[in-house]
DNA sequence: GATCGCGATATCGTCTGCCGATATGGACCT
DNA sequence: AGGTCCATATCGGCAGACGATATCGCGATC
């Protein structure tokens, strides 16, 4: 029941293909910088998650090598990339529905305790 | 792996707090409500989430019988809306992060390849 | 006054994903 | 070769999502 954390949860695959599109990523350091960002996440969610988008088709990976080990690094894909943008439009919207600043009253009156 | 599944989903809550506050709410209509905003949710999600939301003392209900039939009528408590607060501070500063918008450049450069 | 209809709510079985802890792996060092 | 260390992978248990189905309570009909 803890409301933060599943809304961070939900917006974590945001935050990795918003990287991954910058740059080039690794688990651990994804996992740092979200930490960072205050999205902790455990390695048991974090790489399972990184499979599933790369069996999704929305993240690419090559194993690199540095300073003596093995790293998995991931990039977005032109559908990774695609993905993102509508996630994005979907925080958008959240954010104009939801934070009081440019209220739009597109609400619909509820229809009367009728 | 619908990211926008779940991105939605870790949204409810945040709708429901925010309606909840400004006037008494029932299931059907949150349901429809949602739906019209493009977060369909199904009455097995809904409701159980209701109960727990209940449970933790953010909502709380009362039965109200309109037009002979029977409504369990939520409104937000004061937790609850200290809860939307904490909500509508993740989704600002989640927007900040991810549209492109106002970009902030607080993000820290990725250590070296090192 | 018993039965039916209906909107709304509640629950069930199954499945998916989360989580922390633990295991594995590979390159470098000695 | 064995040890060390970072990063990645996996495992068991658990919480929540989902759609379908059941239930509930009031009003109406006869």
């Amino acid at each position: 029941m803890d409301l933060v954390r599943e809304l961070l949860r939900g917006a974590v695959p945001v935050h990795v293909l918003h990287h991954a599109t910058e740059q080039e990523v690794y688990g651990a350091w994804l996992a740092e910088e979200l930490a960072r960002h205050g999205y902790p996440i455990s390695p048991g969610t974090l790489y399972p998650l990184l499979h599933r988008m790369a069996a999704a088709g929305l993240l690419a990976s090559t194993e690199h090598v540095v300073e003596g080990r093995v790293r998995r690094v991931y990039q977005a894909t032109p559908a990774g990339r695609d993905a993102l943008l509508q996630l994005r439009a979907v925080v958008a919207e959240l954010a104009d529905e939801v934070l009081p600043r440019h209220r739009r009253s597109t609400t619909v009156q509820r229809k009367g305790t009728a």
